[in-house]
DNA sequence: CGGCATCCCATGTTATCCCATAGTTAACCA
DNA sequence: TGGTTAACTATGGGATAACATGGGATGCCG
């Protein structure tokens, strides 16, 4: 699981360290390294290990063979996405295209999401954790305790 | 599994480079090549390597023997497919007919789709990513949320 | 003999490997 | 408890390998 927020410098060759924790959670998926995708929601990148990739192509492999939305998710998605493997430091090479959809100069917000995460510029980041947290204040009604399951 | 969007040059000769990860996919699947055939969907290739055909052979065999779309999809599918092999450095070269379904003029795009990919020009690739953009972004919702399988 | 495909070699660019350093945290021992 | 090691992390830089691509040479089949 991805968790907390972690900023990290970008060089001069566009490489980044992905966080040490998020490393240790793509480990033993079969591929060493992440998947990243322009996020459709904002000025941001997406990413996650193989296995959440696999997952989505289980819920696309649902849908009918030549449907259009089928089609059009499998582009988005796998076209979109970029494999980036792990330098042998835990360094990533971010290609030109995603730095410029997410707006990277120096350094990169790297914000654990759960079963994913999420890469932002400083700047934006800052503004979106301002808007995050009055959104959260204002519906903090909306977050329920979780009912407890068994065995926990 | 064949992912991200790459843009590669066709020379004179009509040979092209397939991108490299894309090559590493379908290495060890016993034909070192790929296969590809026009769509019946628009004006672009499809292609994937031995494993895909073998499991379209499956999956047809389920079908009834005389269903016209049975055999209809054995003659585009099976019928239309070509056997393109790498050469030493990782090209192919694409027969004529193909380069005119898509067509093709200097520059050929890999759309990566999964479990197979997509070829098209430079021109109708960016028209369609466009749409596929936008739909994606309204239908989103009807991608169904992954399932989640123990682990990250 | 003329297209057409394949093999081989050459090249520039880009990405990746490897080593080195510095700061931080964890471990360990006296 | 205090201090010293020992790992691990993030990051910089140079060397190296991989990739995409062009061109010529060779071989094959009509």
């Amino acid at each position: 699981m991805f968790v907390s927020t972690t900023t990290n410098a970008i060089d001069a060759k566009g490489r980044v360290s992905v966080p040490a924790d998020f490393r240790a959670s793509v480990a033993a998926q079969g591929f060493n390294g992440v998947y990243v995708w322009r996020s459709f929601n904002g000025p941001f990148l997406e990413g996650g290990g193989q296995r959440l990739l696999e997952d989505y192509a289980e819920a696309i492999e649902e849908m009918d063979p030549y449907d259009d939305a089928r089609t059009a998710f499998e582009r988005v998605i796998f076209g979109g996405a970029r494999a980036l493997a792990f330098e042998s430091t835990g360094r990533v090479s971010l290609p030109r295209d995603l730095i410029e959809h997410a707006g990277l100069g120096s350094s990169a917000v790297f914000v654990g999401m759960g079963r994913r995460f999420e890469i932002w510029s400083a700047e934006a980041h800052a503004e979106q954790a301002g808007k995050d947290l009055s959104y959260a204040r204002e519906h903090k009604a909306a977050l329920r305790r979780p009912r407890r399951r068994e065995g926990a």
